[in-house]
Formats: structure tokens, sequence, C-alpha cells
RNA sequence: CGGAGCGUAGCUCAGCUUGGUAGAGCACCAGCUUUGGGAGCUGGCUGUCGCAGGUUCAAAUCCUGUCGCUCCGACCA
């Protein structure tokens, strides 16, 4: 490709809009260009770049056993009230109306297509296991698009569905979609590690995220060094999660209710005269779960892990109460509130604990009356519970669940998710088969997603430096760029950099001659911001020495070389780079 | 949806407090010079000041509404 002759609109200047560098550069490089918020379009650059992470996925997706399909993007919002996610998934469906007035949804991710079209196809055990994918672009009414293609509207993805016969056989597909994934991002040049993961609205009973570290990305992760436990902080537990060590194991004296006068917060209990500190408060929270309340209990120096919150309710339509809902039903106002058995006057109000608080002795908690709290609470004997979880975030520095060592919190971004769904949307929308004796069984299913569009911004994020972009060699837009330096039409320059450029494209080289009539300091800065691995400069002063020089994007001094074996020696060094 | 901020040239931004002919740098076009790290000079082009309404002799500037964008929180590949 001539530069003169595509569109590569580079920017000095990082536009207002972007936040984060993968976003500035995703810009600056002129690969996509916004059209409205979480909304892009690929310029010729960007593209190149995203079919070669296509591509990895589909050789791995390939290699690992699935095969691909196409589900449509517009569907009918029936088979989403069939599987029961319409409700849950309203927030993010895209809903649009045809001529008659019809609905349809526009795809956010397709278990429903996928299921009914195994129900419909497949019958017997002979005919599984079965893992079809597609890279599609998918739809989701994002309360908050941001990052660029971090989190868009719209955005292409690889989904792939498993079905099976039997559990063992699920987690086999499991396992070989894991493997695959390692495979995938390993490929795209991503340093990526793999943490348990909550199975949010998807449901399901086993889940691992692939993550990118980054200090941009927007998830938080915990993970021990030592044993290489590591799990996204919405699912994270840690060896403190059990029990209530801190405590004293001795009788709490007689519970006594004593005033507070303008106590609202923990902080408020901790400092000077009550001096309780926050480890003996009992942190009292009311939620409002499907306009029911909710009362949860943690200890005061915890905080609410609201994903285990979910996990628990098994739905995520729940929200904070407002101090007047809190009034309401507790009679008190936020700052003094409690489940003391005495103080409850509303005993319909479902009270769930957290483990850390069991057994604990001594305690403070609220009296539900502005203004008192209790003191010498003892949980078992006073405390009103009916349900005891692991509801608290994990926190850096705590003991790890499995090994002990101390537990650290890193943010990163996801690219990739494994679920174990099981038999829920087979049972659901009717995919079963026969088995060898003759009996109706629901497919055992997984499902397995990897964000194309994000994976590719990872890519930036993790792979630049102060001048641009660094492509590793397997997902570049172009792995060599030759660079003419000389603006006359003709000339010993001008035909060595197109017989080189002809040499490389020969060899099957992926190769961008830049041909364009600016001065050189234009053409490196360019070169530098956009990425290309390799650089191949040809211009008057080096051609004089009859050499031409080979520049790393990555680094290292450039090499002169002569002009003969120029071309043998970029194409042998490309060559190299793609087995990686 | 709640909180914060911003909408002025293709991009970055000034001008707004205190109303009075819409600006700079970069980019773009022409010419000359320059040519190994975002050149110099000369000349030129570029705007419904986000949109609508209001106040005023007069609005980019003040007021109201609205839309869009960005950031923080709840959702996710």
């Amino acid at each position: 490709m001539r530069w003169t002759q595509t569109l590569i609109p580079t920017l000095r200047e990082a536009p207002a809009e972007a936040e984060i560098v993968s976003h500035q550069l995703l810009l600056r490089a002129g690969l996509v260009r916004k059209l409205a918020g979480g909304v892009y379009s690929f310029l010729p650059l960007g593209l190149r770049a995203l079919r070669k992470v296509e591509c990895i996925v589909r050789e791995e997706m390939d290699r690992a056993g699935a095969i691909e399909v196409l589900l449509p993007a517009l569907q009918p919002p029936e088979i989403w009230q069939q599987s029961g996610r319409y409700e849950a998934a309203r927030q993010v469906l895209y809903k649009v109306y045809d001529s008659a007035r019809r609905e349809w949804v526009l795809s956010p991710t397709a278990e429903e297509v996928i299921t009914l079209l195994v129900a419909a196809e497949i019958q017997s055990y002979r005919q599984l296991p079965r893992n079809f994918y597609q890279i599609s672009v998918k739809f989701r009414d994002e309360i908050r698009p941001r990052f660029g293609l971090m989190r868009a509207r719209e955005f292409i993805m690889k989904d792939a569905y498993s079905f099976d016969v039997s559990d063992e056989a699920a987690q086999q597909s499991y396992q070989r979609m894991y493997d695959a994934y390692a495979r995938i991002f390993a490929r795209c040049g991503l340093r990526t590690f793999a943490v348990e993961a909550d199975t949010g609205v998807i449901g399901g009973s086993l889940s691992h995220e692939f993550m990118v570290p980054a200090e941009t990305g927007e998830n938080e992760v915990a993970y021990c060094e030592a044993c290489g436990y590591a799990a996204n902080l919405e699912k994270a537990v840690s060896a403190v999660a059990g029990g209530c060590s801190e405590s004293p194991v001795v009788e709490s004296p007689a519970l006594e209710r004593f005033p507070t006068p303008g106590v609202q917060t923990i902080a408020d209990l901790a400092a000077e005269p009550y001096s309780v500190p926050p480890e003996r408060q009992i942190k009292t929270l009311v939620y409002m779960v499907e306009s029911r309340p909710w009362i949860v209990l943690l200890r005061g120096d915890d905080a609410l892990n609201e994903a285990k919150l979910a996990a628990r309710l098994g739905t995520t339509t729940f929200r904070p109460a407002t101090a007047e809902e809190i009034e309401q039903w507790l009679r008190a106002r936020p700052g003094s509130l409690g489940a003391v058995r005495s103080a409850l006057r509303d005993t319909t109000v479902p009270v769930w604990a957290d483990e850390r608080l069991r057994g604990a002795t001594d305690m403070t908690t609220g009296a539900n009356e502005d203004g008192f709290h209790f003191r010498h609470v003892d949980v078992t004997r006073d405390l009103r519970v009916d349900q005891w979880g692991d509801l608290r975030l994990v926190r850096a520095g705590e003991p790890c669940i499995r090994c002990g060592e101390s537990l650290r919190l890193r943010r990163a971004i996801e690219v990739g998710h494994v679920f174990k769904l099981g038999t829920k949307y087979s049972e659901k929308l009717g995919a079963s088969f026969i088995d060898e004796s003759g009996v109706r069984r629901p497919c055992v299913m997984g499902c397995y997603g990897i964000g194309v569009t994000r994976t590719l911004q990872a890519v930036i994020e993790q792979s630049h430096d102060a001048d641009g972009i660094i492509w590793p060699v397997s997902v570049a837009p172009y792995e060599v760029c030759v660079t003419l330096l000389q603006s006359s039409p003709t000339g010993q320059v001008r035909e060595t950099a197109e017989r080189l450029y002809r040499e490389l494209v020969e060899a099957g080289i992926e190769v961008i001659l830049d041909d364009r009539d600016e001065r050189p300091g234009v053409k490196f800065k360019d070169a530098d911001l956009i990425g290309f691995p390799f650089r191949v400069t040809v211009g008057e002063k080096s051609l004089a020495r009859g050499q031409i020089e080979i520049k790393r994007r990555a680094g290292g001094t450039p090499e002169a070389v002569s002009v003969d074996e120029a071309g043998a020696r970029v194409a042998a060094y490309v060559r190299e780079a793609r087995r990686g």
C-alpha cells in the first residue's frame, strides 16, 4: 500500500474527548473516528489491525474445534422472554420498531438464538458435543459508554456456545476454551491473567475472566503472588471472611442502650467520647430489593460487595434505600440503625449478615432510635439474623484464602470471559437430546466471549511509549513501513525505495510505502505514532554509502545494511518476529 | 439515572467576569526557500460561537430551556 493512496489522518494533538492513552492513540494514529458516543468508524489502518485480531481468534477457535456461524443481530423480543432474561437485560437492550410497530431488539449476545437453533437441529447425543462461535457486531445500551472502544454501544465480539451431553463433558469444553483464550491473547502480544469471576446476569456455576493488567482498567482484581489465586474483586474472598478472630471469645455483658446524640457514621462513633473502634461496630445497611426492604449487616470497617449480594439474592434489581424509606421501615434515620431483636419493630424485614460477624461479642450497633446505640451486643444472643453469607469486599493485605499470604489488588481490563452455564438456557429453550439409553436430557452449555474491539485497544494500552503505539507484529496494520526521504518523483532514492517496496510485497510482507511529499521529521513522527514494527528508511545520506537503515519500533539501535541485502534482511526479521 | 465539568475554525484552545465588527497556534490552499526527527517567510481559505427561546438599541458573552460530549458512581466483552 502507498501512503498517498489510502487514508491515514494522524493527529498531532489528542482530541479533548480522549482521556486514556489508548483512546488518544487510536484517534491520533488515524485508526478510528467517532460518529457518536460509543460508536466508531474503523479507518483503513484500524480495520487492518482489527482483522488481524479477528483472524487470530478465528484460527484458535477453529483449532479448538469450534465451528463458525453468523447469527442475526436483529432478534424478536419473545425469545428473551422465553429465556426469562428480558427483564434482567432490558437496561442494555436496544429496541427498534418496524413499520408495523413491531418491536425488535438488537443483539447484545446470542444465548437465546443459538440455543433455539440447537433445540431445532440437534436431537441425538451422536451430534454432540458442538461448539458454535461467531464474530459479529453486538449492541449494548451502555449506561455510560467511555474510553473509546473499551466500553462502546456497538462493538465486535466473538461469542461461542458449547453444548455437551454431561457436566464432565462440559467441563472439558470449558477447559478447551480456557486454553484457547490463553493462546489467543498471547498471540495478540497481550500479557493476560485469568481470574475467578462473578457470573452476573448470564448465570452459571463457574466462570473466569481474562484480564489485561492496566491502571485504566475498569475491573479490580485481588491476587496472591505466592499461590496464584486471582479473582475479580466482585468474587474475591480472603481468609478473614470466615470469622471474627479479633473478637474475644467471652460472654458479653448485658446489652446496654446509651445515648449518642448527633452520631451519624461509623467514624463518629469511633471518635471521642465514644471511641468504639470500627471493627467493634456493626454496620447496618438497608437495601430495597424489588421494592421490599432488606437489612444487611457488616462489621463496621467492612464494605458491602454488591455483586456478592446480587449473587445471593438472585437479582440485580436492588438499590440502597433512601433515608425516607429507612425511616418508614426502621423508624430511625441512617446513623442509628441496628438489628437487635428487641429494637426491630417490623419482623418481616429480612436480615442478612456477613460471615465475619458470626459469633462476635461485645459489639456496638444502632438502636433504631435517632441518637441511641446499643453496646455489649452479642451477635448470637442479641441480633436477628435470617441468613449468613460472605458479603464483604476483600481488601488489600488480607490473607489469601488458599495459602494465607498477603493479597494484593490491581486494576485490569477484561478482554475475555468464559462461563460454565449448565442447563439454564437449554431447559428453558428446549435444547435437549436423546442419550444412549433413549432418555431425553438437556444439553449442558457453556458460553465464551471475547471483546475483539476492546482487545485491540487493550493491546495499545499495554504497548505504547511517549511517541505512540508499539504494535506486536501479529496485530500491526502493516509489518513494515518503507520511509522514502525524497520529495522528487524521480531519482535514485525514490527508485531504491520503490524497488525495496516491491521486493517486500513479493516476499509476502505487509508493507506500506510512505511516498508522501513530507519532511523527514513528519514521516518519522507518524511512523512512530502509528507504531509499525519495522521502519526501513531510504534516504540520500545512507544511500550515498550504499546503505539502507532498518529500525525496530520496539527499540534497539538502527541497523544499516547494504541496498542489495536490505530486502532479504527485512523479510527475515519479519518472519522471525511472526514466529513470536 | 445521580454528582461535576465542557460545547467558539478540521485539531488544541483564548475571548465570556464588565454585552459593542469573532481570535491565536497547528492543519489546509498558493508561491519561494528548506529536506535524516512534527521547517521558515509571504499571501490566502476556514465559523449557523451546540440548538431554541428570552432580556437588550445591541448577545459567543446575561437569563431560561434543550441537546451533545467528558469525568466520578451503579451495568458489562
